[in-house]
DNA sequence: CACACAATGTTACCATTGGCAACATTGAAA
DNA sequence: TTTCAATGTTGCCAATGGTAACATTGTGTG
């Protein structure tokens, strides 16, 4: 993930500068949330791991909420990728909906505590972080889209439309929520896929 | 809240003993929640402003999550009393299902921080602590009997209304978070108090 | 009533963590 | 070549969660 820049570490032993250090940071990051958890991550466990002096993030970062929200929008910047993806292999605009929350829903169930983590950064700097605010209007533009285009397909008007948009957001992230925590499956009867089940879910959300 | 104890800490001046002593801190918990977030509760800050060593907590709580967990069962508790209490006063189906949900977001987003917090100690010792098990279903069995209750009124099967259950969670979860987040006044067109507001967009979800 | 004891609270004490300040190293511009 | 801004390091500090040993107190039992 967000692997571009020239990764100096390895062309010498012991180079002073790392070159690519803030990438690195954010990058081993995600590995630590993923596997560890979010309570787990420190600025000195990341640094560590990159072989680096925890002080040295400060040179990147304002503080650990600053390397947070970087991962948080890396998170963000993956999941829109992924949105787009699946609405770009779909038909109809039914099948768009449908597919995009799918994988809404799956990126969120792949990857629980950075999804977790990335939904707790909305607020903490709501208007402050440039980039996190434009990576999150990048995921949910095309959600809400799809929205307002199955109301106005049904004749809605204006403000319906809006709201609809709205329902959008609420649908995914309520629905990738209840699918991380394994509610779905508690309440599904028999012993269904979580992939099978978040689609019927939510064509009993779409359809009725 | 949760104040039901004798609260012997006023009847003498300096006694050793505090006497309710789990209660206390879980109020404290609860206020210092509310008004410093999530991020600035810690054992220290809780048990100094009831008065007491931080270390006492440790006869009443395993650790920090421990008290925090009793935080969001307490939470749980209210909640449900409120959702009973919007239950009761409506009178139809669709009155109930709208109400119930339109309090549950009214209780989010009125006590945002504990509502984070009693969404996050969800998965974390999912099936280690009883009260907090109980309570949450005490608190979304009333909105999944809905769900499930206007599929069956619409002539859905038993699995549809299975997954009619689920989608009433995930709508309600959905909207709160989205509402505590902002994020419906912000796609709004006007100046709507947010509690019509999501009115509307319950009622757009639950119409279509 | 005396006394043992379990329950509850306190005082050291420790490792980890986020963060600051001062210093070291390096690449690149002048 | 020299200078300097960028980057990374070591030393240090306060706050925090947690453990261990000790202090206090209510309570049941002889």
């Amino acid at each position: 993930m967000a692997k571009a820049g020239p990764d100096k570490s390895t062309t010498k032993g012991g180079s002073y500068h790392h070159g690519a250090l803030r990438e690195a940071l954010v990058d081993k990051a995600l590995e630590i949330l993923a596997s560890d958890g979010v309570d787990n991550i420190s600025l000195r466990s990341v640094a560590k791991a990159v072989g680096v002096s925890h002080t040295s993030t400060y040179r990147h970062f304002a503080n650990k909420d600053g390397l947070l929200t970087a991962v948080a929008t890396a998170g963000f910047l993956d999941l829109a990728a992924e949105i787009e993806e699946a609405y770009g292999t779909a038909a109809t605009l039914q099948e768009q909906r449908l597919e995009t929350a799918v994988a809404y829903c799956r990126f969120a169930c792949a990857n629980p505590n950075l999804y977790k983590l990335m939904f707790s950064s909305f607020l903490k700097d709501k208007d402050g972080e440039e980039a996190l605010n434009n990576a999150m209007n990048e995921t949910f533009r095309r959600c809400e889209q799809l929205g307002r285009q199955d109301a106005e397909a049904r004749g809605a008007g204006a403000e319906q439309q809006g709201l609809a948009g709205v329902a959008a957001w609420v649908v995914v992230h309520g629905a990738a929520s209840l699918a991380i925590e394994g509610i779905l499956e508690k309440a599904a009867s028999g012993n269904v896929e979580r992939d099978r089940l978040i689609r019927r879910v939510l064509q009993s959300l779409y359809e009725i």
